[in-house]
DNA sequence: CATATGATGGACT
DNA sequence: GTCCATCATATGG
């Protein structure tokens, strides 16, 4: 039996924590079914010094969740998409890792992209603040079968003004990993 | 196949 | 009013 991801999982670095989330399975109970997807895109997010994370932007909403315990849930809208993200490293230093894309394992769905794949899901506001298994709605399970996966990394997509670093990671030739790519 | 553009709504100043 | 970590559609090769 595959087993959820605990704190210590996400209580590492952004980056790593993005690299490794690759693979593993997100689970959405939903209408008594329990919905099972492999992560294949993600992003990490940093705090003051990165000027793509909202963090970098005072005190909001956004910057306050990734301050709080690692493994909780991050919600925040984008237009009128959700976006998903669990928040990492330690406490009271905010980061976070982004959801960008999925592949649905037991549905059928559109998942290429982080507001279809919570669209998807039905992950809306009500996950904010949660931890990742409370509730047993929706969580993260390792995953064994981890032989044949191809790990890129490039820059982030959509963002004004990037780091320096490649912060996005995903699988390659995963047809679900979203198009969109620049640089 | 590629790149370009407009719609969209919540949070913030 | 401005910003945004998006998506669907339209257009051209």
């Amino acid at each position: 039996m595959p087993k959820s991801l605990n704190s210590n999982f996400f209580s590492r670095p952004a980056d790593v924590v993005a690299a490794e989330l690759l693979g593993k399975v997100l689970c959405r109970k939903l209408d008594g079914k329990i919905l099972r997807a492999r992560i294949v895109e993600t992003e990490a997010y940093f705090g003051e010094d990165d000027p793509a994370s909202r963090a970098s932007k005072g005190e909001n909403k956004v910057s306050k969740m990734m301050r709080e315990k690692a493994g909780k849930i991050l919600i925040y809208n984008v237009h009128r998409f959700k976006m998903l993200n669990f928040v990492t490293g330690s406490e009271g230093e905010p980061s976070a890792v982004l959801i960008r894309a999925i592949e649905p394992l037991n549905f059928k769905a559109r998942t290429a992209g982080p507001g279809l794949l919570t669209s998807a899901l039905k992950i809306d506001d009500s996950f904010h603040g949660k931890h990742q298994h409370i509730d047993n709605l929706l969580w993260v399970e390792d995953e064994e079968n981890k032989e044949n996966l191809k790990v890129e990394r490039s820059f982030r997509i959509g963002v004004r003004e990037d780091l320096n670093i490649p912060l996005r990671f995903y699988i390659k030739e995963n047809k679900f990993v979203s198009k969109i790519s620049k640089k």
